[in-house]
DNA sequence: TAGCTGATTATGTAATACTTAATGACGGCT
DNA sequence: AGCCGTCATTAAGTATTACATAATCAGCTA
């Protein structure tokens, strides 16, 4: 028993296709000539002949690379290297349903620790715009009378923090991670019944208008109890 | 002038090939039936003829899923669906000299917003055995003699911190960043000379011995502080 | 029963031909 | 001379065919 184990750890031998081969090295080829986005890259001809595969593998290649952002390919002037999305390649694998449970909970800590540690660049970011827009949020949710609207404002309002963090990458990822953390709050939401930290959204706002970056940390730990209590 | 600038934004209208909607196809057939991993997927063939494209654009298609570790295949046995790596996609783009300037940084204040965020996960996950292996870097580090035996302190310093968090997802998330990070740590130590914040790594140690999780945020705000004044 | 053999099947690879869009050059027109 | 339309050219996109390869199964034989 064990020993089939130990064999299945072996794993089902590395099988390379040509296409794979071809990828990494264009991979290599673009890092070591250190081709910069706007460069054109060779001929899928070239390519093919230059290394021995058939037109058919290397398509196979670009076309992985051309999913990522990482050329772009007109017609006739051939293919050129862009600057790619680095957030691109999570977008493409994310999809709340078809991840298990386990990395779901995962990329939900993952928020919370985010979140948590947002607090220099809010601090050093804000503005009057992000603030205000803070106040209407928590304004809005306070004359809710129904849980979906209180629902969007809880949205909104960690949405506009990672808006107000000015940091355009951590927004993206923030972006793609949201689906997944609507599916983990429907999920708590059914073993408590939506219970609130001891800090409200209100006193958050309060802080951010301050000046004692200190106070975020553990203010938002607060907030965020009822979630960190899951883990 | 801003008649052109305006055509610009109308953006370079989304050319699409046959082997992006198929892709398309396959997610939403993917996701519609709920397939879930070790689940067979249809035959390239089977594809092909049901959408009336030549089998060529279904492979394009399939060989993108296939290198994000959504699907496998074998001869004869067909496709099955699998669990993908959800940072498989992250490792495939980042690499540190095709990412730009900006990006960089920003992917770098990721970095100090989780391990400011950390906290929470670290008390509820320490066990003796990790933070042993803290002392013992920090031993290493007060011995070390090279700057370069410091650098590599440092990062085991990090990574172990990681380690602790218990959550796979994030320290994988650590791994394909890290060496983004060296890249800017290296320019940043062209500015000022390493310089170091006023909470050591010794001192961290103490904190997460202890059980007060509300020292750790802005102790490892303050350690990371010269980075943070950088922003 | 065990094991060999060959048929079958689905992916991997190659080669060819054609379509389409973009580019540029040529040549004619005002 | 400068503008414009035409046409050839180029390289990517698509389709088709053929064959290689590996895995699987069924059937046969010892």
């Amino acid at each position: 028993m064990s020993i089939e184990k130990d064999l299945f750890k072996l794993k089902p031998i590395a099988y390379t296709t040509m296409a794979d081969q071809v990828e990494t090295h264009l991979r290599e080829y673009i890092i070591k000539r250190s081709i910069k986005p706007g460069d054109p890259i060779p001929k899928e001809t070239e390519i093919a002949q230059a290394l021995g595969v058939s037109r058919n593998v290397v398509r196979e290649a670009l076309s992985r690379l051309r999913m990522l952002g990482m050329i772009e390919s007109r017609k006739k002037r051939g293919m050129i290297l862009t600057q790619p999305d680095v957030m691109k390649g999570l977008e493409l694998i994310i999809h709340p349903t078809i991840l298990d449970e386990n990395v779901r909970k995962e990329l939900f800590e993952l928020r919370l620790v985010l979140e948590v540690g947002l607090g220099d660049l809010l601090f050093r970011r804000k503005s009057e715009e992000h603030l205000k827009k803070l106040d209407a949020i928590v304004e809005r949710e306070q004359k809710a009378t129904t849980q979906i609207e209180r629902i969007r404002c809880e949205i909104d309002f960690h949405s506009t923090l990672y808006d107000m963090a000015g940091n355009e990458t951590l927004k993206r990822f923030q972006d793609i991670l949201m689906p997944v953390f609507e599916y983990v709050v429907e999920y708590e939401s059914k073993l408590d019944h939506t219970s609130v930290g001891s800090v409200t959204h209100a006193d958050l706002v309060k802080i951010l208008y301050g000046n004692n970056s200190e106070a975020y940390p553990n203010a938002m730990r607060k907030h965020l109890m009822p979630h960190l209590e899951h883990l």
